[in-house]
DNA sequence: ATTATATTTCAATTATTTTTGAAAGTTTAA
DNA sequence: TTAAACTTTCAAAAATAATTGAAATATAAT
């Protein structure tokens, strides 16, 4: 396999991972461009490995910094930026992690509550059913979001390492 | 809160809930109708509540199926079909996370292998910081799938629910 | 075998999301 | 201050994804 296509694929892989995950298509490509770029890369050498225009390369530079998964760094002599990638990987997973709970999970637990515990006055066969299934998905949810979060604590604690170790 | 209103704000959330994570809206929809339904729903039902297409909510209930979280019930006498959703949470947890296990992550897993072991005769500093990159990636996200795989085989064993009460 | 009921399929339409590119905005240097 | 280098913004265009609806298919009752 040749050097460029391996990188290519690797770039399109990451991408299509991506976007079935939720996060743009060229976000996570300009992600995974830096991952393995051995130094730093300004905005236009993004729009040429990628062929994507400035407008597009700026913006999810921008989004990709927002999650904190991506910096901006600056080369002495150099008026232009340049990026890089976070490439601690557990950090990264760490910063994915709590950036969708903030963005997604938390605000879908508000909600399950709110419906779970706004419609306990109706004695209704179907609204009891109703507010018994949401409350389990809440608490369902809740469950998933702490162990996300405890997942993110965890490298740090030793109890942590063992767990992962016996969970393989 | 009326009870028709919390109902909507469910289903919608879990929709929304649903499309932030590369599932389709209506898909999201339709199991969080279920979900609260105190029986089974006829597709003319489903159709009717989230003012859908016929078309729409086959393909969607299909799909449902196929990811093995919603089934279909036979009434006697009745000549329709009814649906009904897996209501057991954490039965719904291992078969999502199988299902994307299977569908997005050993995929990608395969193009990472491919990738990080293609380019090792290459002896550009390039190509051997592409390779060092990925074959960490590939570490990762093998970890991260086997720990989807863990965490589904939990529930059946004790420590596992003791590692899961010490996570809280 | 025919009709009635129910479901699936899929090309065309509609809605949503992403991308572009050029104008406006910033920052640095002279 | 002006000009050059670079970045951001955002309305319009393009690409992608979801939805419709009607024809085709399947299944059951008469």
């Amino acid at each position: 396999m040749e050097f460029n296509e391996a990188k290519n694929k690797f770039i399109q892989t990451w991408g299509a991972l991506g976007s079935q995950w939720g996060i743009n298509k060229t976000m996570a490509q300009i992600h995974a461009l830096l991952m393995v770029a051995p130094d730093a890369l300004s905005m236009e050498d993004i729009m040429e490995e990628l062929q994507i225009s400035r407008g597009n390369a700026s913006m999810n530079l921008r989004a990709l910094m927002d999650w904190g998964i991506v910096y901006k760094e600056y080369k002495a002599g150099e008026r232009k930026e340049f990026f890089i990638a976070e490439k601690d990987l557990d950090e990264l997973a760490v910063k994915i992690a709590q950036e969708r709970s903030k963005r997604e999970i938390k605000p879908a637990l508000k909600v399950l509550k709110d419906v779970s515990s706004g419609v306990k006055d109706d004695k209704s066969a179907e609204a009891k059913h109703f507010t018994a299934q949401t409350e389990k998905l809440y608490d369902f949810v809740l469950k998933a979001d702490n162990m996300i979060e405890k997942v993110t604590e965890m490298k740090e604690n030793w109890i942590g390492r063992l767990v992962m170790k016996i969970m393989k």
